[in-house]
DNA sequence: ACGCATTTGTTCGTATGTATT
DNA sequence: TAATACATACGAACAAATGCG
């Protein structure tokens, strides 16, 4: 039998509430981490708790709060409890950069902070981070450094723009005295957690002052990636544009 | 089915290190897969009827089925049941096809077939390959193109290497025959079915060759996608190298 | 058009195992 | 050792989707 385009059923879709109880449950407990309720790195109520609060079983939480963990949005450990996901731990360091040494073992990047100034968000950034026209914008400008600390080479320019609003008092000072990735700190200080991100990705040629601070010639191949990354709720909060230097390394990626 | 005096299942005792049942149940499953019990496209037994024929619960083969289908090893379809995952269906066609025109919805690219020969693996291509030295490859080299069908451009120029043995069958007749994705030849006609897949991303300059395939001015950036292809077992079965053009297209990532 | 059987999806309840404190 | 929390396993019942007669 081959599948001819056959129309949809007309289901009896008039009430969208037909959602399964523990989809329930986890809106719930979504809203509870996008209000603050619970604090990444906390641990959120045991599954029996939660059970009893929310009057369902315990198979019922569970369901829900599996999905959550499959979405990088809890942490379980088994005799312990479940905790909000956080970018502040070793294992979640750069989750989003897939950067990698073509040979040995991933290595700590050094960090160049090169600029970071207010500004009316441009149009194009202005569309995609959900701004109003003319509204207030960060943009963040630095180098990621790879190898032995007396022969640094830059690997990634990174361009950042981020929503004025939420991130008010980001200045050049206080991004100067922060170590640690930057996703840790806009999630401590902030309150904005980066839960996913979508990534663009084409080969470009250096121009000439992307060139310089990379230290390739002008007109070299780079990767351009193209980052917008969202927290609860599906909303934009950051787009950035790295630019890899791909000679000693390159970008992995896992397909299933 | 309640059975009084049923035997109790008769459990692998002193396994290596203890393994939860659903595991071994798993193990089992991605065996009978693997051995060409069930094939692509095919139902496998239903879960009340595993159950029975395994000696447990049926809550534990469904917790077994729920993780392959998470690996994208089965397909689970509600009223009709689970289905060995295939590539011969309009939803995967291009499963680990990540390139996307920057505008419109993703279109079909057509294939256009440039070389198909037989020869000894080289020497990186064998180790990848995990193929002894000297021992028999087969190398295609193809174009896809992008466009309506009075101006197609070329976007991706693709190498392959294959094991000569597991594909002793595949000739340019073989080929130049076939209309549809490459994946989905591989698992009719040679049962070799890729569920897994390792990109190492750069951007490279067009050499003269590539530039004048794809259409580009030489030293053009352009980018290039090495690709580890896995079946059952986590063998590698296929290298991949791409060359993409992104000027209209981009590579497309989701970061979880 | 209708109902029935089959299969996966959801929900509940209970018991036991394993890890942590 | 004991208490707590997540992990595994079983059983049961009903809902929803599908296909067939």
């Amino acid at each position: 039998m081959s599948e001819t385009s056959s129309p949809p059923a007309a289901r009896a879709e008039s009430t969208p509430s037909f959602s399964p109880l523990y989809q329930q449950i986890k809106t719930l407990l979504v809203t509870g981490l996008e209000s603050g309720q619970w604090l990444p790195g906390q641990a959120i109520p045991s599954e029996t708790e939660l059970a009893a609060r929310y009057g369902v079983s315990q198979g019922t939480v569970r369901k829900a709060i599996d999905e959550m963990a499959a979405e990088n949005l809890l942490v379980r450990r088994q005799g312990k409890g479940t905790f909000v996901a956080t970018h502040a731990e070793a294992q979640t360091q750069y989750r989003f950069l897939r950067l990698t040494p073509d040979e040995g073992a991933p290595a700590m990047l050094q960090r160049r902070l090169l600029d970071c100034r207010r500004m009316r968000a441009p149009l194009e950034v202005a569309r995609l981070l959900a701004l109003k026209a003319g509204e207030a914008a960060v943009q963040v400008r630095r180098l990621l450094l790879a190898g032995s600390n007396d022969d640094l080479k830059p690997v990634v320019l990174d361009d950042l723009w981020l929503p004025g609003t939420a991130f008010k008092g980001l200045t050049m000072e206080r991004l100067q005295a922060w170590r640690g990735p930057l996703y840790r700190l806009f999630e401590a200080e902030f309150a904005v957690r980066m839960i996913r991100a979508e990534e663009k990705i084409r080969a470009v040629a250096a121009a000439s002052e992307e060139a310089a601070l990379l230290g390739v010639p002008e007109g070299a191949p780079l990767l351009s990636v193209e980052r917008l990354s969202y927290t609860y709720g599906d909303r934009a909060v950051e787009l950035r544009r790295g630019l890899y230097h791909t000679a000693s390394h390159h970008y992995r990626n896992e397909l299933n």
